[in-house]
DNA sequence: TTTGAAAAATGCGAAGC
DNA sequence: GCTTCGCATTTTTCAAA
């Protein structure tokens, strides 16, 4: 195991900050977190070497004309499992793939740009896979949540001791 | 409708470069697609106004803490959907919820701490809803894809028409 | 809308505590 | 490991094309 320092209690306040606003500026989380500037910067630097976290961009599907997305769990026959999880990782309407227990081995999510492009692709792409024994698609038709905020206030989820201000 | 505007080539140049690093420089940008930075911050603003993307952070699950990943599928009472949909929105744990059509009538996917944890999401909170008939749940044991670049080159995809170089 | 240049703010490296 | 302090870079602002 590389660098795998435990994350203390303002790593998880810059992170709770950050998770707000990605472009948040280093000075300004210093100064809620009464810090320096250079704290920020060097903690931060650090979580990102250590991949804690990344700056990346949210983009909304609907919005960039992808107009349907589908949750689909596949059931692998017995040791096709990898090899079909790798297969899907190639594919580019593939957003998240896992191996999973209950009742599907494998489930994914996608994206599309409408229904025709999502048949093609179970029709297409998925039936040409050995392995596979029976395939299980929900279109979405309304979401309601998806969020990125996983640091949560309250008990039960993480949460630094203090507000992380050293006193 | 409020403001919207179809992306334009230049605008999914841009996201196809912020995509790949969320703190990329608008300069740097603005150099790569070759036009001024004043430009790319306008667009760039202009995407933002219209809820096109946001800057976020993408933390690790596991290096925060939340080692337990499900995906949890929901059948409700006819004419509860909505309702449950609601309820589950304000769980912390959950990280997506949306309305789909086939086996589930809802999908949820959710982090938690450890395994007990879980099982208190399940026999507690979920228990307590009313209009819940049956509950699916996937643990995942293994991850091979977690992607935010929804924009993608070759055929199918979104895909600006040149590199988005005027000429 | 896009551009260009000046002002303000942010991020970075190094030295010292 | 945290801070302070210059310096380089970036972001913002705004007038003009």
């Amino acid at each position: 195991m590389s660098a795998m320092s435990k994350l203390d209690a303002l790593d998880v306040s810059i992170l709770k900050l950050l998770q707000q606003n990605g472009k948040r500026p280093y000075s300004e989380v210093a100064k809620l977190l009464e810090v320096s500037e250079g704290t920020i910067r060097s903690r931060i630097n650090r979580m990102l070497n250590e991949k804690v976290f990344e700056f990346i961009i949210h983009m909304d599907p609907n919005k960039i004309g992808l107009q349907v997305q589908a949750i689909i769990g596949i059931a692998t026959k017995l040791g096709y499992q990898e090899q079909v999880a790798m297969k899907l990782n190639q594919c580019r309407e593939v957003r998240f793939v896992g191996v999973f227990s209950g009742r599907h081995d494998l489930i994914l999510q996608a994206y599309f740009k409408n229904n025709e492009a999502l048949v093609d692709f179970v029709n297409g792409e998925l039936a040409q896979l050995e392995g596979i024994d029976t395939v299980d698609v929900s279109i979405e038709l309304k979401q309601y949540k998806d969020s990125f905020s996983y640091i949560v206030n309250g008990e039960g989820h993480l949460e630094e001791n203090s507000n992380g201000v050293r006193k």
